[in-house]
DNA sequence: TTTGAAGTCTTAAATGATAAACTACCTAAA
DNA sequence: TTTAGGTAGTTTATCATTTAAGACTTCAAA
């Protein structure tokens, strides 16, 4: 069995002939601390010389501060799917690390349970949390939001029931598939539907439907029900969606598919029942994944940018947990609409 | 500022009218203690009561465990575009979960650099390592594989010239891109092309690369070197490494693709160029990525088990954590050639 | 010569849980 | 009556670090 040689500072300590308390001074460059240039210097050679690292459970334990952070994915299963959730984990660890931050990942099958994620806090796991993809039914958040807990979450809308202040991370989603659904509006078409990516306990979900339904009231549109269907993150749902879309005597001329991932699968639905995209069914997505620009066609979506949500987010949540004031508690990140083939725009593959 | 009411096994024990010592006994099960029912069940109900969760540093320190394996991704930015990791990544935060472990996210981009992870080693924050896409050029792995730290690699071929004993769990990269190679041979193809994923550095792409290059020898085919380029996960890069192929005066029938996620841009460059899959020219891909079956054509792959990677790597990790004697250390993970449409085999949208 | 103050470092307490060693009590056997 | 052994705990040391408080120099000023 391996049994790690702790390099402890006391080792340091006798070899550059100081005490324990001077090499922490040094190291944590503690100022006020009078410690004359040649100690120091004798200081962080040795330690530099037998690899020290502070052990982290004694700093832990006697600082009360982890510098770790939680990164809770709601739905676990999702992560196997869903393309924009890699992305914010990849933002978000490379901003946290910079910020000196580690991430201690968990994910969550069903954060209805009392305990889904809040050992970590109990147990003084980590000093904030971050969670993607809250859900309306989360069981833990009510009580961390009423004790002021550090908390950013990323992708929740407006939510005014709450006891405490609630820190969040988003983009704008009702605009952002208002704006979809209006530019397929836009190209003349009159019967659009909608494939949601998530059941609609998601915020995220809610929000792009509720801007797909707002676009059609303003345009005048019908919102009719049976154009309507539920997808569930996979490009199988989407395939499944499509296909009970295509069963209506009534066929619609365009879809909004909640996301990229999910409109492939409507895409493959489309073209396996012989109908040419944009000609016969024009679709837009959401999300821009990596592959979104070489589909074929192209799919036209809206583009977040996840490094920016990441950003954002770590930021915020640094500022909660050194308890400084933060001023703006929603932040928005920027969002756009990428024209491509797929919703009927005609123009040589857009490869950006 | 928030902070945090820590409840401590002292309360416990002061409100339950029993020691430190009995409160601990109690609660991690201990056993050779004799303690009666009656103060067992008075901790436990005070425990449960004051919601009273161990302090992890305290626990560490003492106990020198962590409870907590590290996960190190090599090149972060894969994160973003290659969409098996992310499988991976729930995979093994769902098992090691399940295995009492917490899992602590260490995207790297350097993993050249001297300290790009050891760090989590030395300051004790973990009690193993799994490392995702290993590296040929890793410069810590020689030393932690030496000192036998708790350590698994997936994704790392045959290494012989080190000096301590390698765990890792891979699937048989030559044996499936052979596979995959020979399928088109057998389709009638004769001049096959092939796109890597990655730059050779990772072992997982030279593996790929040599199954490809065994199939072609055995089959009596000439190995070109024109016809192997170079992608770099995304799928932009099977884009432009597709455009390049097809730039040659003898173009091939064939490619078969390092992975999905370039196969998808490999296509699009095909399609674009108005030539037809898999009449003009047949791909295969490698993963099966959750949206392959849904592209078009829908993607001839192999399939290999995230979910099996990811059991196998935590029960290795913890065999080694605990020191109990492994003894396959090389454990393979199955793989399989899913037959699509891409490929030229006729038959309907297989959907599984 | 004494006092003060700055400069340089040390001592000791504290963090919260675990575990080895120890205590006190009771019962039963010698 | 003494002793051994079991029962049901407690006391105390320990982990590695940080930090408040203290101590020892050295030099200058009174």
């Amino acid at each position: 069995m391996y049994s790690a040689k702790r390099t402890t500072s006391q080792e340091v300590a006798a070899r550059a002939g100081v005490s324990r308390t001077t090499v922490s001074f040094v190291l944590n460059g503690v100022v006020g601390m009078n410690i004359s240039p040649t100690t120091r210097a004798r200081v962080l050679a040795v330690a530099e010389e037998l690899g020290y690292v502070p052990n982290a459970a004694a700093r832990m334990l006697v600082s009360g501060q982890t510098q770790t952070i939680g990164l809770v994915v709601s739905q676990a299963e999702h992560l196997q799917v869903d393309a924009f959730i890699p992305q914010i984990l990849y933002a978000l660890s490379m901003y946290s690390q910079e910020a000196g931050y580690r991430v201690l990942l968990e994910t969550v099958k069903d954060v209805s349970k009392p305990d889904a994620y809040s050992h970590l806090i109990k147990g003084h796991h980590i000093d904030g949390l971050i969670i993607i993809n809250s859900r309306s039914d989360d069981a833990q958040l009510p009580e961390l939001i009423r004790r002021n807990y550090p908390l950013v979450l990323m992708g929740f809308p407006d939510w005014t029931e709450s006891s405490g202040r609630v820190h969040r991370v988003t983009s704008d989603g009702v605009g952002s598939a208002k704006l979809a659904t209006q530019h397929l509006i836009g190209l003349g078409h009159r019967r659009i539907a909608h494939i949601t990516f998530s059941p609609e306990i998601y915020f995220a979900t809610q929000d792009r439907h509720k801007g797909y339904r707002l676009a059609l009231e303003e345009a005048g549109l019908e919102y009719d029900q049976k154009l309507v269907v539920r997808g569930n993150y996979s490009a199988e749902s989407g395939f499944v969606a499509m296909q009970q879309i295509l069963k209506a005597r009534h066929k619609p001329t365009a879809v909004f598919v909640g996301n990229d991932t999910v409109a492939v699968g409507v895409m493959a639905a489309i073209q396996q029942a012989g109908l040419r995209i944009p000609e016969d069914m024009a679709v837009v997505g959401y999300d821009d994944i990596p592959t979104a620009a070489y589909l074929s066609p192209a799919l036209t979506t809206i583009r977040l940018s996840a490094l920016e949500h990441g950003q954002k987010s770590i930021a915020m949540l640094q500022k909660l947990i050194r308890g400084e004031n933060v001023i703006e508690d929603n932040i928005k990140c920027g969002s756009e609409l990428v024209i491509r083939a797929s919703c009927g725009y005609k123009k040589n593959l857009d490869k950006t």
